[in-house]
DNA sequence: GCATGATCATGC
DNA sequence: GCATGATCATGC
């Protein structure tokens, strides 16, 4: 490329993206040569810059400190993201898409228009790499070329999302943000660990830097529209599959999409669940997850068939990440069950060492929404019968960020282990303990293994939350 | 009665 | 066939 002025006209969105092509399959040193990448001021390490170096060399964009987005002729922000390859050959997200520093002081004064986020992000120019460890920059492979302009209806739960976490700011919370505040758009940890947290602006209480940012949950559905289309995609077609989508975007003009969820559910608190099967039109079942069924099928409202029984695979719980959990309870409250989450992957645990990357940190964050159904008053304990079960309450939740750092200690302990080759339950948490999580089995039978990275084979274990730390959420939100 | 291990049900 | 969410079954 030496000597050639980049031939793209940086006032048009489609040139920008035909011109993005050519980094397909290549990385910035194959591009630019080494003699550039030797003379250029940019370093490869460390966290950041690859954006910068884009910009500077391969588009030989002047960078500007302009707020705005980053080609501002023609109104596009390029971000890059990374992929990391799976054992099987899979292309994963490596993490989070970070868009903006959120400003404690000055965003209380914004609206979701005037915001930046909203101004630079509506349309973003994506350039995925291959993430590798310990490889510099300059030989990253890119792989996937994006336009991706956010959709109408993403756009609007992205508007209360942004409202959220704002009013949370106004409120004095900031140092309470959680990414599992919110639906698509969250305020995630930004800066060092032991780095000084800031000041906001309606309590004295110091918080640490966040971020807006895309949730993984939400990139990994960019990500598979992007495989479905091929190396390079453009998103202005509308992309909303109403065969999977479980609110309308006329629905949520009425209300947020989780109002509008809650809503659902609102006809049939009291009801038992051969009451809500009757005033559904449904054949009672004997399933031990009829209750979870039935759950989803309120959930859904009068959604497609695809998703009635299963809403997690909704288009907008694929986007947020957001878990329906249902859980049954005693007459006293009291939840009957411990909480299951998929099994630990082994690999994954093994090879990722950022707590705030890890897998157990993004399930963890989510959002939820917890359906309660509960024993009838009077009724003991041993009557327990899924039939007769009334439905109590049903919310969305988040994880309190006191007990993230319970989570994070749960981690360490679940990392370690794995690490020294120790996958059994004497060395992981239980739950005698008390600690709210714990591990446990959890497979098709006794002999269903899974890869251990020390090599061989081992039992599968998977994240739970303890039942008595299910009944102190329920408590808590049945008390407001 | 509870902790732990084991398995079921569903959907892709 | 497998991953995930949910619940069952056993033994102390």
């Amino acid at each position: 490329m030496d000597n050639l002025r980049p031939a793209y006209d940086k006032t048009s969105i489609a040139s920008i993206f035909e011109y993005s092509k050519k980094l397909i399959g290549h990385s910035l040193r194959e591009i630019v040569g080494d003699d550039i990448v030797q003379a250029s001021r940019l370093q490869g390490q460390g966290k950041g810059g690859l954006e910068q170096m884009l910009e500077e060399l391969f588009f030989q964009y002047p960078i500007n400190s302009d707020p705005g987005p980053d080609f501002k002729e023609a109104g596009l922000e390029l971000k890059g993201t990374g992929l990391k390859r799976l054992i099987s050959g899979e292309l994963q997200i490596k993490e989070r898409l970070v868009c903006d520093m959120i400003d404690y002081e000055t965003v209380v004064n914004e609206t979701f228009e005037t915001s930046l986020f909203y101004i630079k992000c509506q349309i973003m120019l994506l350039i995925f790499y291959l993430y590798e460890k310990d490889v510099s920059k300059w030989d990253l492979k890119f792989i996937y070329t994006v336009i991706w302009k956010i959709p109408e209806k993403d756009l609007q739960i992205i508007r209360h999302d942004f409202e959220r976490i704002v009013e949370k700011i106004r409120r004095g919370e900031a140092h309470l943000l959680s990414e599992g505040d919110t639906d698509y758009l969250a305020a995630c940890r930004k800066g060092q660990k032991n780095e000084n947290p800031r000041k906001q602006p309606f309590s004295c209480v110091l918080a640490p830097r966040r971020a807006f940012s895309l949730k993984p949950a939400y990139m990994r559905t960019v990500l598979a529209f992007v495989k479905q289309q091929g190396e390079s995609a453009v998103s202005n077609i509308d992309l909303s599959q109403p065969t999977q989508s479980l609110v309308d975007i006329e629905e949520l003009k009425t209300g947020s999409f989780e109002e509008v969820i809650i809503g659902r559910f609102r006809p049939f608190i009291g009801l038992s669940y051969l009451e809500i099967c009757n005033r559904l039109g449904v054949q009672p079942s004997k399933a031990k997850n009829r209750i979870a069924i039935i759950a989803n099928k309120i959930a859904a409202g009068k959604s497609a068939k695809t998703i009635e029984n299963n809403v997690n695979n909704s288009e907008e719980f694929q986007k947020s990440g957001i878990r329906l959990k249902t859980v049954t309870s005693y007459s006293n409250g009291r939840v009957k069950e411990d909480t299951s989450f998929e099994n630990i992957d082994y690999e994954e645990v093994f090879d990722n060492d950022e707590w705030l990357d890890s897998r157990l940190y993004e399930i963890f964050t989510s959002r939820f929404l917890f359906v309660q159904f509960q024993q009838p008053n009077g009724q003991r304990q041993n009557e327990f019968d899924l039939d007769n079960l009334e439905l109590k309450t049903a919310f969305f939740w988040t994880m309190p960020p006191q007990d993230i750092d319970t989570a994070e200690m749960y981690w360490d302990n679940i990392r370690e282990h794995v690490l020294n080759n120790e996958i059994s339950p004497r060395y992981f948490w239980n739950k005698r303990m008390h600690r709210k999580f714990h591990v446990r089995p959890k497979g098709r039978n006794a002999k269903d293994l899974a890869y251990n990275p020390n090599g061989g084979m081992v039992q599968k274990y998977c994240y739970w939350f303890n039942s008595e730390y299910v009944t102190e959420i329920i408590q808590q939100h049945n008390n407001f």
